[in-house]
DNA sequence: ACCTGAACACCGTTCAAGT
DNA sequence: ACCTGAACACCGTTCAAGT
């Protein structure tokens, strides 16, 4: 039952397994856990050792930013391209659940992917694969952009919602509390809420609002609109 | 020219008083710079004085988020209310970036309030008028609960962007050499960008990939998206 | 070349003490 | 009731020193 740890494996630091190490630390305790001294730790490493490997801690964080971003380029890279107007969107559609699915298992990296300020490799090539199903579909570049500028996130395959309380959680507790005591100058939220059920299915959810089903609803309305507004330009 | 510091004033300190130096701190010198002791620093007085108004850290950025949406809500308050389906859309469209304005204003907002992990009161009053403007809409209880999600942090005038660096900055600059050294493996986005044109306006934008006019464009999709969606609902 | 130990400059926070 | 000073347990990081 006991993993392996890194530091049972005894082998000299690189940067790949600083990366991969604080990916996993992450993983398990979030990433709030990933400091130098947690990381070093686990890696049965003293933290002033990873400064060898990684500048400072701002290049360790882009560095797991990277790992989970090659993640999504790996389980996208065999999917099917595009060939033509018919076949884009749902191509499109794939390639971002198939991202999304990556997302999931990591429930931090949406979190740190917001707190990147600067567009790494593994992201421009990302961003291209998403910019060759635009052109195979017909639309034009100037169209494409306004697409990748309103997709955002969301063509990663997350969007970082707030207020999500974790179930069960005191935070949960807390909204609801609040919402309680306000039901008589929120009649219409006390009557939307008694009219939907949220699905809570922690497998499947990133959090309280951010469940598969809403992120394919607002999907699908954004590849809906572009394919209309490709359709309707005057030429492909 | 010198401002009238908080500590010139030397009134007894209040949660009102410590929250709203939080934001013009906050204004002046990014998030970051509220720290326990910067904040009472500004206060003119030590920093565990703060603990006898605000319980945590924690605490006090939940009571500037709430202030910045308290800001939001009077900003909309007396803006035209929806009267049927004729209209809905124009109103909520207002009102988003009647809110937007006011995030612009407070650049660093977005970032605080996707680390909120509860909902205030002030949240809860806000999202309530958007309720309101679908329902007059139209729109059913349903339509509003996938709308509310699609919409996201949109719905309060902002989408946190991922990898904005700011204009002139040593990140902008990295990505630039990162864009250079990779040209050859992205034709697709360097012919792009040679078609479209980046409008790098830092009054309007909130960075370098979140100006008006995208916020805008994905903004209309998703309205539009939503209007057709209500109109092909079986009753109003 | 790679790792370490002690130290520094910051955090948020606790606690006993002041008025 | 309100504020303070010293201290504690954490950070990221520097630096001189070890092998």
């Amino acid at each position: 039952m006991e993993m392996v740890t890194e530091k049972a494996t005894r082998m000299p630091l690189s940067r790949d397994r600083v990366f991969s190490a604080a990916v996993d630390l992450a993983d398990e305790s979030g990433l709030d856990a990933v400091t130098m001294r947690g990381l070093a730790e686990r890696l049965g490493v003293e933290a002033m050792s990873l400064y060898h490997h990684v500048t400072n801690k701002e290049a360790l964080l882009d560095g797991v930013a990277e790992l989970v971003v090659e993640e999504i380029n790996a389980a996208v890279s065999h999917l099917p391209v595009a060939t033509g107007p018919e076949d884009w969107k749902l191509v499109m559609r794939a390639r971002i659940l198939a991202a999304r699915s990556v997302i999931v298992r990591h429930k931090w990296a949406p979190a740190l992917l917001e707190t990147r300020t600067s567009m790494s490799r593994a992201v421009l090539i990302y961003h291209h694969g998403i910019l060759e199903i635009f052109r195979a579909g017909g639309i034009s570049y100037d169209l494409a952009h306004h697409a990748l500028h309103a997709l955002g996130s969301r063509a990663m395959g997350f969007t970082q919602e707030m207020f999500d309380p974790a179930p069960g959680s005191e935070e949960e507790a807390a909204v609801t509390a609040e919402f309680a005591a306000m039901a008589a100058e929120l009649p219409l939220l006390v009557e939307m809420l008694s009219e939907v059920v949220h699905d809570d299915d922690p497998e499947t959810n990133l959090g309280w609002c951010d469940d598969q089903t809403e992120f394919e609803f607002a999907l699908d309305i954004l590849l809906d609109g572009l394919e209309r507004l490709g359709a309707a330009e005057p030429s492909g």
